[in-house]
DNA sequence: TATGAATGAGCCTTCATTCAT
DNA sequence: AATGAATGAAGGCTCATTCAT
C-alpha cells in the first residue's frame, strides 16, 4: 500500500516476499529437523535444513522457543478447535473427551521431543509451555466439565494435570516400538471413568 | 544384603577410608545434582558439589552411565525385592500390583531425572537402561501375570510398557505442584481392572 | 600458478576479505607456533597466535591435519615443481640432484617440526605425511634414476630413504647453531657418489 | 652385616632391599613401556608395568629425565668405553670411527624416541641431553682426530656435528620397514671419507 | 617407605550468538 | 535483509604431581 516508488517498492515487496518463503522455509525445515533431532537440535542445522544462513533465523525468531511455538502453532490451534467440535459430534461428553484426548497423543507422538514441553521443567521453553498451555486447558476443562456433568467421569481431575498426564505417556513413544502410548492413555482415560455400580 | 555386593569381604579393592567417604560424596552429589539439573549434568557439576576433584569422579566412576547405575542400585534393588513380598503380604494380586506400583512411583518421583532413564531413547544409558529393566521387569511381570490369573486385570499388557508408562508419568513430577503423579499412575492401575460385568 | 588451485576463479567458496585474511593469518600463526612448539602445539596457541577465536580454526581447518597441509601446500608444491627445471638446467643429473636436496633443505630447515613429519610415525599427520611423499617422492626418484642413469652416483637407494634421512637429518636443525644440517646433508650426498676409480 | 637387631634390623634391611628392587624394576619397566610408547609414556604406565605405586617412582626419579638418564646410563657408559677400545683393535681409524657409528646406531634404534634425545630442543631432558654429550663427544672427538690425523677423511667436522646427525637419521628408524637408518648412516661416513685423489 | 587417591591444569571440541560484509 | 565468519563459553577427558594413609 505504502510502497509507490518504482523500485524502492519493488525492492521492498520482492524483499517481503523473499522474507515470508524463508520463514516458511525455516518453519518447514525446523519441523523436520525437530522430528529428526528433537527441539534441541543445533541451530545450524536448521539453517543448512532450510538452506538459509544463520542470521536469518534469529531474524525471523529471536529465540528457539519463538521458533518452536511457530512450528507448532498450526496444529495446537487445531487441536484447540476440535474440543468444541467433538463435543458437538459426539455420542457422549466422555466420547468426545476420548476422541480429544487420542487427537492430542497423535499429534504429540509424531512429533519428537514435543511431549516434553508439556513438562513444567522445560527449560528455556516457558514461552512454548505456555502457549500450549493457554490454548488448550481451557478446551480439556470444557471436556472434562461436559463428562463430569454427564456422571460418565469421576469428577476431581484438572485440564491441567490430565494433560500433563497424556503429555508424559507420549514423551518416548516414537522411538520405541515395544511401548505403544495411546494404548497406556487409553488405560488413563478408563480409569478415569466412573466405576460402574 | 546388597550392601557388600561391590566389595563383598575384606579382600576390598580398596581399604581406604578417605576413598569411601569420597565415593559416598560422589554418589550423594549426584543424586542431588541429577535431581537438580538432570542425569545430564556436567561433571564438574557433580565433582564441585561433592567437593572432589574433575579426576576423583572419573576414577570412581571411568563413564557416566557407571555414576547413574551406582546412583540408583540401591533402590532398584529395594524396589525388585519388594515384589514378592507384596505378592505375599496382600490380600490380592491386584492389591499387590498396585502398591508394588506406588512405591516405584515413590521411589521415580523422588529421583528427578530417574524416570527419564526408563524412556528408551536415553541415549548413553544404555548400560543403566538395562539395568533398570533387568531387574524391575521380571518382578512387574510376575505381578501383572499373577493378576492377570486372578481375573482381576484385563490381560495383554506387558510389564516393559506398564513399566515405562509409569515412568512417563513420573517424568518432572517432583517439580510440580500442581502434578500429582501419584494419582495420574492411580488412574491408570485402575483403567488396568477389568471393568465390572 | 598453485596460488589459485583452491579457490579457483570469482565461484570461490568464500570472497570475504577478512575470512581470507584471518586464513592467512591462521596460516601464518600456525607456521610460526609450529616452529617454537612443533606440529602437535595447542590449537589455542596457534588461535592465539592469529589472534582469532578458536572456533575460527575449526572453521578453516576441521583437523589439525588440515592445516598442516595447508601451511606448507605451497612450499611442498614449489619445491616438487623445482626438480625437472634443475634437471633441465644442471650440468649433471647429480649436481641436479644436489641442488635439489639443497633446496629441499632450505624448505625443511626454516619450517620447524616439518621435518619430523616425513618420520613415519607420525601419528594423526597420516594425509600430511602421504601428501608430501605422493608430491616429492616422484620428483626424487626422477633425479636419481638420471643420476645413476649417467654414472654418478651408486644405485639402489630409494627416494623415499633418502627423503627421510635428508628429513631427518633437518629435524632440530633450526635452533641449533652448533649444528649445521646442510653440511650433514652435504656429506651423505657426497657419500652417494660413485667413488672415484 | 650392621643390622643385628632383630626387629629393626630385619625391617630396614628388608626395606633397603625392596627400595633397591623396586628401583631396579623400575628401570625394566621403563626401558620396556620406553620402546613401545617413547619416552613420553604416561608415568601411570611405567609405574603399571613396574608393580609399583606412583609414589616409588617420583621416590626414585624425582624428574622423568633422572629416569631416562638411569635407563640408558649403562648403555651409555658401555658406548663410551668401546671408543677406545675400538681404535685400538681396528685396522685404522676410519674404520674404528665406523663401527663405534654402527654400535651407536645400534644403540639409538633399538631404543624408541631415544634418538630424539639428542636433539637440541629436547624440553626437559636437558639433563639427559647433556649427559649423553659429556660421555660421548670426548670418545667422538678422539676417534675423528685420529681419523683426521691419519689421513682418512677431511678434517673439520666437530664430534657433536657427527653424533647429532647420526641421531636425527636413527629417529624413527624402528618403525619404520622402508628405512634403514644404519644404511644412511653409512653413506654419512662414506661421505665423511676424504675423496680419493 | 610404598601406595594410590585426589587434584586440577590443560587440551580438544561443539555450538549458541553476534556482527561485519 | 541475508549471509556466514568469528567468537568464546561450556563441557568432556587425560595425566603429571602431590600427599594422606
Amino acid at each position: 500500500m505504502s510502497e509507490r516508488d518504482e523500485d524502492a517498492g519493488r525492492a521492498a515487496r520482492s524483499t517481503r516476499k523473499d522474507a515470508q518463503r524463508n520463514k516458511k522455509a525455516l518453519l518447514d525445515a525446523a519441523a523436520a529437523v525437530f522430528v529428526t533431532s528433537g527441539v534441541d537440535a543445533p541451530v545450524r542445522a536448521i539453517a543448512a535444513e532450510a538452506g538459509v544462513g544463520l542470521g536469518t533465523i534469529y531474524r525471523h525468531f529471536p529465540t528457539r522457543a519463538d521458533l518452536i511455538i511457530a512450528v507448532y502453532r498450526h496444529q495446537v490451534d487445531a487441536c484447540a478447535e476440535a474440543g468444541p467440535e467433538l463435543l458437538a459430534s459426539s455420542a457422549t461428553p466422555y466420547a468426545a473427551l476420548g476422541r480429544w484426548i487420542d487427537q492430542f497423543v497423535d499429534f504429540l507422538v509424531t512429533k519428537h521431543g514435543l511431549a516434553a514441553v508439556l513438562q513444567s521443567d522445560s527449560t528455556g521453553f516457558d514461552a512454548l509451555h505456555a502457549y500450549f498451555l493457554d490454548r488448550l486447558v481451557p478446551v480439556c476443562t470444557q471436556l472434562l466439565d461436559a463428562a463430569t456433568a454427564s456422571g460418565e467421569i469421576r469428577p476431581g481431575l484438572r485440564a491441567y494435570e490430565l494433560m500433563r498426564g497424556v503429555g508424559n505417556l507420549c514423551v518416548g513413544a516414537e522411538n520405541d516400538p515395544d511401548y505403544d502410548a495411546r494404548r497406556l492413555v487409553g488405560l488413563l482415560v478408563a480409569g478415569l471413568g466412573r466405576p460402574a455400580g
